[in-house]
DNA sequence: CCCCAACCGTA
DNA sequence: GTACGGTTGGGGG
């Protein structure tokens, strides 16, 4: 029904006609996650989804008018989902029942999505007790019968029955085509066999129950052998595997009924005739009062120009919207822009993307704009010769902003050799809204595919690597030009190598970290995807996957331009979109400060890399294959039988099937736990068996993942092993290390502790190890303002002594060791979020006398409790919380309804501020540590991090000089940001080896 | 060849 | 109870 009640006229549909369907509730749903958040009006009211859905149409409408296209609608209908009840409920009445309730944002959106369609003077349907998809099929197939075309302006896979050569669906968000080959390459079958596909893999969305087991590749698989479902339930007998065969027979029924529940009707009652979608002219006033109405700035001027309208003569429409204020967003600032008139994103060309002084607006319309702009991969060009790349290069150097990426033949750049650099400019001189990305690749290094007896020749119509980098060296490293990348570190450290050093950077994965940590990935790939609604070709795509895959230089020079100027371009319009937003939420001097200047601190850290011993580690191996051989025979002869150690599940069939011990925990799947704590449990009721399970498993763990592992890591060339920090990876702020990680060498065991004996300084030098003491218990006492804490961390006393003598009422002078034991697993128990559970694990006593020291704690400490409370409610009203220095981590899942996922998301809300500052203080440090060794004229050179510890290597002769400089640095890293209300401590001390040294 | 579960190393 | 990454076994392709 068209609520609108607007008369439309009608004209009879014939052969050739071409109909569009667009998906509105399918629409709404994609819109909502996969646009950003953020977008909303200046009153708080959340627009994101209308927004994506007008840009959506306006395109889809502009392409169609434009008759140069080729795909002109005659016909054009919006259907949505009356409600939840359906006839589908009453065939199965678990149907759909997962479905959640919609996130509240959405709520309000779901009417003016109606609203925007009648404004584009698009018919509006909707029927009860039928699903859009229902409505949709009964129309397409009406169509279909008269001989006109038919496009469904959607990717749901439900629709996807429909395709025949004559329906097309399309996806407006990917701007893909699905057709016939297109759903079989995806999904393996062609159209009309999906309704048994579908069956038979059902769907946890829509609680489609299915064929338990039975997942898309073997439904195709099987619907390939036996043609269809009847058939393969038919001579279900005949399947080999016994398991999948019981399966099919055990579940035929269920698999009957999910073909009913997602076979579409196409009988669904029309009130609207087939005839009255003909496409009408666009109402241009009537639209454009609807966009003012939603403050869309940049599409209101869109149609105004090609509506040839005055859009500063309309008036917004009224637009009602049924919104209680629990749908207003809690991060919004009301007062700041209530008020605030909207303004067109007017001339953003790229040279003031930096420079607008209303950045919530810009962020907005930006992100707007971008989210539904069209990248266009055709345009991007090969330079294979000098004056095009200088052409470039001056152009450059006009706009001040460069995106550019550093492709090479490994993902390790330390490894890596580079094969072509790829750049992208905004260019303005056609799209003044600055919209327009023109991006190149400049090979230097591919490789032809044959191979004779001299290996690989070099691919033709490429310049050189020397007359590449010496054009492009004095752009990169000048700090006037602005370079823009994704993760630069890799290119930075690439770049290094052949003696260009990268000044004046912008990274889009760390502004992204800094706006959403939390919230998901950082990846090129899921920044495009988020952001601009667009998903880049992956790697795979040009370099094949697996054994067959290739390194980059082997690519095609016209494949790899593609997939490396698509990154350029794509990192330039994030740029373009997330620096403005960095503004706007006041992250600006968080990234500024705590984020990109790490990445050459960090780079410069990772070329040094460590000189780990090899004959030490070798060895340790070999010690560690000694102890864990005889262990290892005991073990079999006490078991009676030899069996895989490492298998838990075999384990577990020994230890509590054979030789009868009790079980203690399950895992998740409901197997018997192996844990070392259930095997110290068993040892300490007197069972010497699982000890000795004990020893053999910290053996082996030493042995391969330490002592056997890490010489793979040294490096051909500086024989030393250099790690890799990710920026971006953790919630809290945290760096990590891969490749290897660094940040968890062993040192709890007199065994472990060996393997650090391993990491030695070079001749001459010595290793110098600085680390916090108690960093997150100091966090904390700030934070929370304990003045018990602040006091003991002023005075220096032994801070878990004097957490049990409150406790407790034991005096500090000869307090017994396990009550401190006791008092400090409390005080990290604190940290982590603390729970009656967590402390009983952990201390081995029961849940309510663990509920006892938790209470007595808040007794004595109410400010902690205080903080925890207030913390989680921060967290709740605002999705995140904060460190001391602004950084950010989001909870998006602090509101679950179930507990478990609840609970476990305020821990880490609790948990987050107080590791996220420690982080942000050593980051701190860090970027200082460099200038301050220079301005003190000393030589060290710091060379890992280990979360609370950083550890250096310098020369014998100025230990003494770079010590205090080191310690003051470290100790003063808050300053002057935050005068920390308790004193940070550093102990450092140098040796010749990482042992010796901690 | 890829993915997941279980386990365990660090702060 | 927080935050990570790596190895192994095992299931499936």
């Amino acid at each position: 029904m068209d609520g609108a009640g607007a008369p439309r006229y009608s004209i009879a549909m014939k052969k050739g006609d071409h109909l569009f369907l667009v998906d509105g509730s399918g629409f709404i749903f994609r819109a909502f996650h996969a646009l950003p958040p953020l977008t909303r009006k200046s009153d708080g009211l959340p627009v994101g989804a209308v927004s994506g859905f007008c840009n959506m149409l306006w395109k889809l409408l502009t392409d169609a008018r434009d008759t140069s296209v080729g795909v002109t609608p005659t016909h054009f209908a919006v259907i949505f989902d009356y409600s939840a009840k359906t006839f589908r409920k009453d065939l199965y009445n678990a149907y759909k029942a997962n479905r959640s309730e919609p996130p509240e944002d959405l709520v309000p959106q779901f009417g003016l999505i109606r609203e925007a369609t009648r404004a584009f003077n698009l018919p509006c349907i909707e029927t009860e007790g039928y699903e859009a998809d229902d409505i949709i099929a009964t129309y397409a197939r009406q169509a279909e019968a008269i001989g006109a075309d038919v496009t469904i302006i959607s990717s749901d896979k439900d629709l996807m029955q429909l395709v025949t050569p004559n329906v097309h669906m399309y996806d407006s968000m990917k701007d893909k085509q699905i057709g016939i080959p297109e759903v079989i390459e995806k999904w393996g079958v062609p159209p009309e066999k999906m309704i048994d596909l579908q069956a038979m893999v059902g769907d946890s969305v829509d609680n489609v129950p299915g064929i338990p087991g039975i997942g898309p590749k073997t439904a195709a698989q099987l619907l390939e052998e036996f043609g269809d479902l009847d058939t393969l339930l038919a001579r279900a007998n005949e399947i080999k595997q016994v398991k999948r065969r019981e399966n099919i027979i055990a579940n035929a029924e269920l698999a009957r009924l999910s073909r009913r529940l997602v076979q579409l009707r196409t009988d669904a009652p029309l009130d609207m005739p087939l005839d009255a979608l003909v496409l009408e002219p666009q109402d241009g006033p009537k639209l454009i009062a609807f966009l003012k109405a939603m403050e869309f700035g940049t599409l209101t001027r869109r149609v105004a120009e090609a509506c040839d309208c005055d859009a500063g003569a309309i008036e917004p429409a009224q637009v009602k919207v049924e919104w209680g204020p629990a749908a207003r967003g809690p991060d919004l600032d009301a007062g700041a822009s209530a008020a605030a008139p909207v303004r067109a994103a007017n001339g953003t060309g790229a040279a003031d993307i930096y420079g607008d002084n209303r950045p919530a607006e810009l962020a907005k319309a930006r992100a707007e704009a971008f989210a539904t702009a069209r990248i266009d991969k055709s345009c991007y060009v090969t330079i294979d010769d000098v004056e095009d790349l200088d052409d470039w290069i001056r152009a450059a150097r006009e706009t001040g902003i460069v995106a550019f990426e550093a492709e090479g033949t490994s993902i390790d750049p330390m490894l890596s050799e580079i094969v072509g650099i790829s750049l992208a400019l905004a260019d303005n001189t056609h799209n003044p809204s600055g919209l327009d990305v023109r991006a190149a690749y400049v090979p230097l290094g591919h490789k032809t595919g044959s191979d004779d007896l001299l290996g690989n020749g070099r691919a033709d119509n490429q310049l050189t690597a020397g007359e590449v980098l010496g054009r492009l060296k004095p752009l990169l490293e000048d700090t006037s030009v602005l370079k823009v990348g994704h993760n630069l570190k890799y290119a930075y450290l690439l770049l290094k190598r052949y003696e260009i050093e990268i000044k004046a950077y912008d990274d889009v994965m760390l502004m992204s970290y800094v706006l959403e940590a939390g919230k998901g990935g950082h990846s090129l790939d899921s920044l495009s995807d988020r952001w601009l609604g667009h998903m880049p070709a992956s790697f795979k795509d040009v370099a094949g996957t697996g054994k067959s895959s290739v390194s980059f230089d082997m690519v095609e020079i016209d494949r790899a331009t593609v997939y490396a100027a698509e990154k350029a371009d794509l990192a330039l319009r994030l740029a373009m979109v997330l620096k403005p937003w960095l503004t706007a939420e006041h992250l600006t001097r968080v990234y500024e400060r705590l984020e990109r200047p790490l990445v050459c601190t960090l780079a410069r850290m990772e070329e040094r890399g460590i000189t780990v011993d090899r004959q030490i580690l070798s060895r340790l191996s070999g010690e560690l294959a000694q102890k864990a051989a005889a262990i290892e025979d005991e073990i079999y002869r006490i078991a009676g039988e030899r069996f895989t150690i490492g298998s838990p599940k075999q384990l577990g069939d020994i230890l509590f099937g054979k030789m009868g011990l009790p079980g203690g925990a399950k895992t998740k799947t409901g197997q018997w736990s192996t844990s070392a704590q259930v095997l110290e449990d068993l040892a300490a009721s007197g069972h010497e068996f699982p000890r000795k399970i004990v020893d053999w498993r910290q053996l082996t763990k030493l042995k391969s993942t330490y002592t056997d592992a890490l010489p793979g890591y040294i490096h051909p060339q500086t024989r030393r092993v250099h790690t890799s920090y990710s920026l971006a990876s953790t919630t809290t702020g945290r760096l990590s290390s891969v490749e290897p990680n660094l940040q968890n060498i062993p040192i709890r065991t007199a065994e472990g502790r060996k393997i650090r004996t391993a990491f030695i300084s070079t001749p001459g030098n010595k290793l110098v190890s600085a680390d916090y003491s108690q960093i997150e218990l100091r966090v904390l006492a700030h934070v929370a303002d304990i003045p018990q804490l602040r006091q003991a961390f002023a005075d220096g006393i032994d801070i878990h002594a004097m957490t049990a003598s409150e406790m407790f009422g034991v005096p500090v002078e000869g307090m017994p060791s396990e009550i401190r034991r006791r008092a400090k697993a409390i005080n990290f128990g604190i940290i982590y979020g603390i729970s009656a559970f967590g402390l009983a694990n952990q201390l081995s006593i029961e849940r309510s006398e663990a509920s006892e020291y938790i209470k007595k704690y808040f007794e004595r400490f109410p400010g902690i409790r205080d903080y925890m409370d207030s913390t989680k409610e921060f967290a709740r009203e605002h999705g995140y919380v904060e460190t001391i220095f602004g950084r950010r981590a989001y909870y998006p899942d602090i509101r679950s309804s179930n507990p478990q996922v609840r609970s476990f998301n305020e821990r880490a809300a609790i948990n987050a501020p107080i590791q996220g500052s420690a982080a942000d203080i050593i980051r701190r440090a860090m970027v200082r540590m460099e200038p301050a060794l220079q301005a003190a004229k000393l030589s060290a050179r710091m060379l890992l991090q280990v979360h609370d510890e950083l550890i250096f290597e310098v020369e014998d002769g100025e230990i003494d000089k770079t010590l205090p400089v080191i310690i003051t640095t470290m100790e003063q890293a808050a300053m002057p940001a935050i005068a920390m209300k308790v004193p940070l401590k550093v102990d450092a001390r140098a040796a010749a080896n990482w042992d010796e040294a901690h």
